[in-house]
DNA sequence: CGCATCCTTATTGTATACAAAAGCGGTAAG
DNA sequence: CTTACCGCTTTTGTATACAATAAGGATGCG
């Protein structure tokens, strides 16, 4: 898409994501023009993307402000990405190509590698884990789902939560993408469905448990 | 929102539903000022939200055009609809109010007036319609989950759907509805999870007959 | 005759100026 | 002391002009 506005969106995302437009901040056009370095125009343009995106809401006088995400807004992002996903899991077990196997088990044995570091890769399990999902979702062949998860899937929230991870739940996350693989050899609809459905929210309570215990250092 | 680019937007989407602009049709966004009597700023802005709604789509070089759907994509469509308004529709049974369970009554009972007419009067048909699905969603409290299905659920489909539905179909519809209040007075997840799911594979299955046997008249 | 390339034209992207509307504060009346 | 109203300031909405980029067609070369 166009330069400015792109930039623009990439730009206030991150503000918004790295907590320099803290949560309930109200959002002034003019400001963030400055700020990008570009006019409003490409900034309202950007805004009506994030609004869609639901990183800001409207009030009804049409002043915009950064949305506040509580844990239960997490929590009911990764309910819907379970279900989407283990959709998706179920979908691909029945259309996974041979070919598109044998990347999985490329991607998990990269997994492997960076979890078997003395300390763990932290940024290639990631990178590989990215390109896992990313796989099962073409698999699954529905480019409705797959905007959709994309929508869902916040990487800020996917980093933090490996960011918390243990070695132990690095280790189980490897486990049940190989169980995955397995099912999909399989041509296992169900099993998929499980393990995928499992998998997310795993993620989803080492988040929580990792952001109990962080709410110290964020209250400081 | 602002008068200008609600009028475009409320102009260009009458459009398109009527017609005037079919499928595949290129946009340009001059013309279409002309055509609103605003300028291209407000039509930029109503085109954004349509696009967001996939009433348009855009190429990869920035050209805008009406969305044109196939069968399988609307399939598609229909299949994560179901999953994700089946999901709310749980998730409504154990939080809906006995306020919003009256509301819904009450458009039901509208809806059966719309059905009774000699003639059925499928605009308020649909219009009460939306409004029970749209209460079903607040009652489900996912913001999420709104907002996607706000994006799956396709009005122009929603529109041809009903269109084409005949009596049997429109008081099929209606009983759903009664009963999907019946499940969430029981407080029953699981029953009303099944209800929906068949509610709207139904109205899927009404769509592919209808858009089957109304190839001619397209193709004509 | 086919194909690549350049030039023209059509269309979209961005900046700026101005208009409209909402927030804010002060003042005066009850 | 409260409240309603008025006008000033801030913020958003719209129009217009201009810049950048993509489509389409002509021209020249193989």
């Amino acid at each position: 898409m166009s330069r400015a506005s792109d930039r623009a969106y990439a730009q206030i995302r991150s503000m918004i994501l790295s907590g320099v437009l803290p949560p309930g901040e109200q959002i002034r056009e003019e400001a963030l023009a400055e700020t990008c370095g570009v006019s409003r125009t490409p900034v309202r343009d950007a805004l009506r993307r994030l609004e869609a995106d639901l990183f800001i809401r409207r009030s009804d006088t049409q002043r915009s402000f950064v949305a506040d995400w509580s844990i239960d807004d997490i929590e009911d992002a990764f309910v819907l990405r379970a279900m989407l996903e283990g959709h998706a899991a179920r979908r691909a077990a029945t259309r996974v190509t041979w070919d598109q196997i044998e990347h999985l088990k490329t991607h998990n044995k990269a997994i492997q590698r960076a979890v078997e570091q003395p300390v763990a890769d932290v940024p290639n399990f990631l990178d590989h884990n990215r390109h896992f999902h990313t796989i099962v979702m073409e698999a699954a062949a529905s480019p409705r789902l797959s905007n959709m998860l994309g929508q869902i899937v916040e990487q800020p929230v996917v980093l933090r939560t490996a960011l918390h991870y243990d070695r132990d739940n690095l280790i189980r996350s490897l486990h049940e993408h190989e169980e995955l693989v397995f099912a999909f050899v399989q041509r296992d609809g169900d099993w998929a469905h499980a393990i995928m459905t499992a998998h997310i929210r795993r993620a989803f309570h080492a988040y929580s448990q990792a952001h109990q215990s962080g709410r110290s250092e964020l209250a400081a």
